[in-house]
DNA sequence: CTCTCGTAGATGCACCATACACATAGCGCC
DNA sequence: GGCGCTATGTGTATGGTGCATCTACGAGAG
């Protein structure tokens, strides 16, 4: 036995997967970067990195999909909250809409795979 | 309306997937390069690049997931046929796992979305 | 009072997957 | 010989992602 499958190689989420994911949050209602962080875990990123999340919410600021303004807060530092445009909306549109044929071709691997596997262990 | 999603910022298969998608069509019986590209659109891979595939199959070789032999042709230049080995099986496993989950991830952000649009514009 | 912890936002940078271009070679055909 | 198809590669740029680090505010512990 010289390797068995490590935990190294995972596969990831789609490329791009983080704009989509913050503009169906946004659409379901104003947020801001922290509270987002951790919504993410839901749909799939796992411990997702603040960085990224800061950054990509800044970048789609000044691409027009969201706007920001910030919010004072008593309980601790001011929040940059966001919210989607209309543009943002139509975008979302459109990512989904990209995320469902991704779905569709992953649903055709693993009708495939599982093809496979039934036919090749019939016994048992 | 000012401006509408651009064909631009296209979403991606999931990262790493062109591993399992080799892995499962050599799982289907022993091929080759040239072959494989071409059987790739059907996963959802659209025009892959030669290189990378061919990258990835070298990369695959030197893991020990898959062995390869010249196969000289009577029509052509020859063909390194890959086949998966047993290791590569167990690969295949594991990564179509993988690749379960992110569909999971997937189905629960269209399931999301569409819950979003339905009560979003009831109206129709 | 200071130190630490949780919240909140942001930058710098290195790595690695991917994309694009290009090179090589055999064979069939006009 | 030149062209197109098959078939396998290499070189390199780009850009998304991951990891480390920084600032700052408020609250509670010691």
């Amino acid at each position: 036995m010289s390797g068995e499958p490590a935990a190294e190689f995972q596969i990831g989420m789609p490329r791009n997967y983080l704009r989509p994911a913050l503009l169906l949050l946004l659409g379901e209602g104003t947020s801001h970067g922290y509270e987002l962080l951790e919504q993410l875990t839901a749909l799939g990123l796992d411990r997702p990195d603040p960085g990224r999340v800061y950054r990509s919410l800044r970048a789609m600021d000044e691409d027009g999909l969201v706007r920001s303004e910030w919010t004072p807060s008593t309980t601790g530092p001011a929040r940059r909250t966001y919210a989607l445009t209309s543009e943002g909306r139509d975008w979302l549109h459109a990512l989904a809409g990209s995320l469902a044929e991704v779905s569709r071709a992953l649903g055709s691997y693993q009708r495939r795979y599982q093809r496979l596997t039934t036919q090749d262990e019939p016994v048992r």
